[in-house]
DNA sequence: CTGAAAGCGCTTACAG
DNA sequence: CTGAAAGCGCTTACAG
């Protein structure tokens, strides 16, 4: 039998509801009471259950972050850095994977786990942006990732639009004129998003696009970077150049690269999004587009608890990560 | 407000335990009850509040995992199969990151948040062993990584010793002498396990080792790898091969030997240990000691859950994780 | 097979 | 500043 509230009451010489004020730091006890009661919280090693202060409360201060899936690096760095976000603010994060089915993003959207859980930060992958918008959970939640169309959830994310836009411009700077896009495919958006991006940079700087030099690929993984640039490089006329739409495509392509014997950036220059850890200590490391995951963190974490507790604004936030294009040896070797 | 079982009882015509026999899968229901509760169920969306049901039964179906980071490749690949284990028995992983900090370690050990969670896979690395075995946690606790000194508690984990046998015998049956190994100062007695199937190896084939030739380093990520490994290339005499006791070291040792302008495997030959994706895509590709990953996280999770139902034989579990040596570029390009 | 009632351990009006 | 009591939404003996 776990120790309850009312033993430590007993033993301190109190009510209970003065341990619970002493417990949840409420104003008005006197020292010396304080100092009783936590003498016997010390003495009898007592831990508030959990469970039945989320019944009473209708809060448990934990809250679920949905994500594709956790051993992907972007999301493991991001998981990592919301996990310390909210630790600091006392919240406890639960993570869970979707891996892109449609049934556990639905499970999401659904409200999860009844009333356990306070609020879902929620990176969708598979479901269709309208069918998002009009999700209508119980519990407050707020989008990662490319925008949605409509809805009224906060939301936040970086620029995809301008980020692959300087990107691309980038690779034009260096001379580059047949610069391929690997991803276009993306789920969730991204696909497209990161190609308006990209094409309008060429647009801008004359350059006509050409549609061969767009792969789709089947994912977002190391895997599908290697087999995307492999049918790059049996092109008639193979780029001088790729804009990966992540950093695992753009390992990926490094990869066939290298098999083929090709220099990085002297015959191919490559360009990833995500800036996660493995890039850069690669060789070549790898330029790419930087999001600032401890901003993204802190800020989808404070937005989730004031719509949480109520005093947020009553209009969606949507809030705009910043990046900056961290220039590597992938582009500049 | 939200719906309560009992609203569920007045629609469809029947008492709340009825109700909550259907929601649990009790038996002897008749399938037309079983049907009109159900009906009421999805005509009111209907969702169980999990700490009402978790105060009532003392189980929430949550367990921990309690890992140094999760955006360290190893842990990451690993939350997500212990993640995915957990999810088919209809138990959800809380992830919990100590940061190998000793303040949070001990609140696992003192038996975390309380009674929400039903038990808790633990990957120390600050704690010292002495104190993990006295350790005496409320809820079930399962130890993963090397071999605690005595204690009662489960444990799942590679035989260190014999894999770092295999890894070290493999460089010398290549005919390398001078061979270095990288993270001998690694926590949680990893670095130390690790260094005597090393030296066991190289005692076999006769070769004396040299300290010089051990390198601690301060942690065991990419960049302690670089630092150990040009603090290597400085020697007067510089190894023809590494052991590194991870692979994020590994790919930080690549990465200065890459920067040296070295052949790998022919100037040095390089063993990881993990296997975690990124090897497999660097070039070169990293020969490493291959954990089960699957079979840790099935077993893992398995273990615990017999401990928690009380199920489990009464003494303490001790499972070796199968392993084996998978041969790539870096040591046989 | 089903119903009425107690109780899991908290927090919180309501009194004093 | 503190006490006695109700109630959060479930599950589970206990009867029938």
């Amino acid at each position: 039998m776990a120790t309850r509230l009312s033993d430590v009451a007993a033993r301190a010489g109190v009510s209970v509801k003065t341990v619970s004020n002493v417990i949840n730091d409420y104003p008005h006890i006197t020292s010396h009471t304080r100092a009783k009661v936590q003498a016997a919280i010390d003495a009898l090693d007592y831990k508030p259950n959990v469970s039945a202060r989320s019944l009473r409360k209708g809060r448990s201060d934990f809250i679920a972050l949905a994500i594709p899936e956790m051993a992907s690096p972007y999301f493991a760095e991001l998981g990592a850095a919301i996990s310390r976000a909210a630790k600091k603010r006392g919240i406890t994060v639960l993570i869970d994977q979707t891996e892109g089915e449609a049934a556990a993003e639905k499970f999401i959207l659904d409200g999860m786990r009844g009333q356990l859980i306070d609020g879902i930060i929620f990176s969708p992958i598979t479901t269709a942006p309208a069918r998002i918008g009009a999700a209508d959970t119980a519990k407050p939640l707020l989008l990662l990732g490319e925008r949605h169309a409509g809805g009224n959830l906060d939301h936040v994310a970086v620029d995809s639009v301008q980020a692959s836009f300087d990107a691309t411009t980038h690779l034009i700077s260096l001379g580059r004129r047949r610069i391929a896009a690997i991803g276009v495919g993306g789920g969730a958006g991204t696909g497209s998003v990161r190609r308006r991006g990209y094409r309008k940079a060429l647009k801008a700087a004359g350059i006509e696009h050409d549609p061969a030099l767009e792969l789709a690929g089947t994912g977002y993984h190391r895997e599908d970077g290697a087999a995307s640039m492999r049918d790059l490089l049996a092109l008639p006329e193979p780029p001088d150049a790729v804009f990966c739409f992540n950093d695992l495509l753009a390992l990926g392509a490094l990869r066939t690269l290298a098999d083929a014997g090709l220099s990085v950036p002297g015959d191919v220059a490559v360009v990833g999004f995500d800036d996660i850890e493995d890039g850069r200590f690669h060789s070549p490391s790898l330029t790419t587009i930087s999001p600032d995951k401890e901003w993204l963190a802190e800020n989808a974490v404070a937005v989730l608890l004031d719509r949480i507790s109520g005093s947020g604004e009553a209009d969606r936030r949507d809030l705009i990560v910043p990046y900056t294009l961290k220039i590597r040896e992938s582009t500049s070797g």
